[in-house]
DNA sequence: TTCAAATACATGCAACTGCAACCAATTGGA
DNA sequence: TCCAATTGGTTGCAGTTGCATGTATTTGAA
């Protein structure tokens, strides 16, 4: 386990920070320039929008985004304040609470999209033939496997980065099952446009 | 150029943002573990010790390490006030500067790399076998070199990560020939060690 | 029942990043 | 020669992250 890596392995590490930097580069500052919000918001949007429309819990939005507690807190945070998301008291225990999209968050979501997919087949798609990418998907995939699995001290990771991207998701924007009895500090910080 | 991408390229783009940030996450902790410094730090010391002794521009490791040129500039604070790096003028032009490394920078690229090393072997090499790693470091390093030349608008990037770890290099800690005529502002934050 | 431990989430603080603005030296015409 | 444009580098500011800590609720065991 403390063995020395191979030069092999060295450079493939070292090129896969490059090429994930250069690729999130390219792609933050399209959103940027089109005044979107950061990739971030997107990630946690698509979440949000998966399970049907009973939102998730924080906590299981911290698993697959890889992202520490205190930092998905404020994330979400930013979220309600660009009204893209909300918070509901989970009812099965007080301590909890339920995020769920709003109509708006479904509706910037698939703005982002129309940017960020062709991004990423600028910053990826365009460097590779299908079958190369193919292959690197598969070797990823069981690195991520295998990572999570293995030394998965932090969280179990999302099972699956999933490709869905554009969905109906049927269903109405607000959960009528949540009766809002009061989200706890309630202290938030003041509300800023994305603009 | 504005096509959407295939659910392959998705999944994959999807799967190397994990698989950067949960190895970047298990390597950057054991480092603090170890109380070390961060692994830009690490990278910066690497490309100073690079070149023989002479040191590089600011303007050249901005490019290495893909930095912005704020960044980078606080980055060098920060390695000068550890007294792992040291500014000198540049003689050729009274606007630039040769940032060069410390006898003791060297130490502590060393001392980290002692950590980091079988920190890339557990999150990348010990998943991988071989010719798995032969086969991502090939797809990587093709992509790299096709980004920076292509859509390089923000910098050349360095040409190659190189597998340089441990070295001698050859020379002394200080350069005699730079004369230190004193450099511009001089006003810099006071010095904290990175403990 | 009662209370310590665990869980779910929030927040103060320091450090780091990006952006925009800035200053100084150099270059390149007119 | 002179001055506008460019290049090299720094800094103020606002926003974001990590760390440690705090608070409310629930769990579990005596």
């Amino acid at each position: 386990m403390a063995t020395n890596p191979s030069s092999t392995v060295v450079r493939a590490w070292a090129r896969l920070v490059k090429a994930q930097q250069f690729a999130q580069g390219a792609i933050e500052s399209r959103l940027k320039a089109a005044r979107l919000p950061p990739l971030a918001w997107y990630d946690a949007l698509l979440e949000l929008e998966r399970p049907g429309t009973c939102g998730l819990r924080p906590f299981e939005l911290e698993r697959a985004l890889l992202l520490s507690q205190c930092n998905l807190s404020r994330l979400i945070d930013r979220l309600e304040n660009a009204g893209y998301a909300g918070r509901r008291v989970y009812e099965q225990d007080g301590r909890g609470q339920v995020v769920v999209i709003t109509a708006a968050g479904k509706s910037i979501r698939r703005r982002m999209w129309a940017v960020y997919g062709p991004a990423i087949q600028g910053a990826l798609g365009a460097h590779l033939t299908p079958h190369q990418a193919a292959v690197l998907d598969e070797l990823l995939g069981a690195m991520v496997a295998k990572s999570t699995a293995h030394q998965g001290r932090r969280a179990p990771l999302v099972a699956e980065p999933a490709p869905l991207h554009v969905r109906p998701a049927a269903g109405s924007t607000n959960s009528p099952t949540a009766q809002r009895r009061r989200l706890r500090p309630a202290s938030r910080r003041a509300a800023r446009r994305p603009s």
